[in-house]
DNA sequence: AGCTGTATCAGCCAAAAGGTGGAGAGACCA
DNA sequence: TGGTCTCTCCACCTTTTGGCTGATACAGCT
């Protein structure tokens, strides 16, 4: 058995910190650098060579999770890449497997959780958060959960706090027509109101 | 020089393992307990007296960290409560500093920051990451804008998308109060609705 | 040619939200 | 003690939103 050398990604020492601490504990897993933003990541990649990288996509400043992924992709296309972030954001999660991640794990997962996702990576294998799955698995069964452009325009607009007769105007349409894109809107996302909408549009769908 | 006693706090496991790794380094600093929740908490906190307890704000499920301190704070008044989070949300750190917390530090503090919020707080000192102070030093500057712990409270509540009727049931108070502290929250953001109050809470205030 | 999905609009009604003005109770502080 | 702040509540009224049903038009696909 050949020990699985890890670099680490994340914007918090104290988080990156626990992980080393963690799987540190496994004698098969071995952290051999870490980076505290997406530059630093395709660095240390380059350097140590790690079988896999554990990335967060919140990085504070510069470059983001997803960016550092596909170009992490472009110059070592031998490490898996596994995500490792708080928020099981629809959007993210899309992006994320899009740009090539091999797993998708959020904070709150066990430890046991976060070593076989390491080991099954190393594999070829694709591990992720059972909310994540979940997410993902919906989405497949569930085609008609997704926007229509038009809706997903008016969605965008909804986001910054207008009203009906305002989408109306901005979107030269009836305030009527206004409504029955929110009326699917609302369907689409499993909500009731505008205001939960915008709520877990702004969150969950990652806009902003 | 005694040493210093440490309840962690965090639905992460990486988190507080993190958080045990750093701490473990200091040699005036020992972590005597881990909590998962806010009803471990409490009795994590009864159970090894420490003199301080790091605690996140947002707890998955159950009693959440705001609702953690004030019960602290009942419980156990000795203990020094320092809050340690991802987002710095005007409204959690006023709710936060209400209910008792002595300090206020970002995930993203660099160690010796954590270091020196939990040594200040056992003598009495409030510590606070910068982003945090300079919150509310803005704060300070426009009193017209700062909203009362209320306010701040039914917000926060607002952000998930509920209903006046659910506001006032889950804050115990009738309708008409809601609409009351509603008038004050768009009147103190700059805003005219309740859809604008969200956009502007979850973007600017870094609510979620 | 028919089906499906998208985008557009209408009218009606009920529910929710927002605006205005007023008011009492308790806390805190000068 | 008087002033200020906060939290609570009420009534009345207008505007906005949401639920329902139904309709036309166009594009693409089979």
């Amino acid at each position: 058995m050949t020990t699985i050398s890890v670099v680490l990604v994340d914007d918090h020492t104290v988080v990156r910190s626990g992980l080393k601490a963690l799987l540190g504990t496994q004698g098969d897993i071995a952290v051999v650098g870490e980076a505290a933003s997406g530059e630093e990541a395709l660095e240390a990649a380059q350097r140590h060579a790690p079988d896999v990288v554990l990335m967060d996509l919140a990085m504070g400043t510069g470059m983001d999770g997803i960016e550092a992924i596909k170009r992490l992709r472009q110059s070592t296309p031998k490490q898996a890449i596994i995500v490792f972030t708080t928020y099981d954001s629809d959007a993210d999660i899309v992006r994320a497997v899009d740009a090539g991640a091999m797993g998708y794990l959020l904070k709150d997962a066990a430890p046991e959780e976060i070593f076989a996702a390491v080991r099954g990576a190393v594999q070829g294998k694709s591990v992720m958060s059972a909310p994540v799955a979940s997410r993902l698995f919906q989405q497949l069964r569930n085609p008609d959960e997704i926007l229509t452009p038009r809706e997903a325009e008016l969605l965008s607009l909804l986001t910054q706090g207008l009203s009906n007769r305002d989408l109306g105007k901005r979107l030269f349409i009836s305030e009527a027509t206004v409504k029955t894109h929110l009326a699917h809107i609302y369907a689409k996302l499993g909500v009731e109101t505008r205001a939960a909408a915008i709520a877990t549009a702004i969150r969950r769908e990652g806009m902003r």
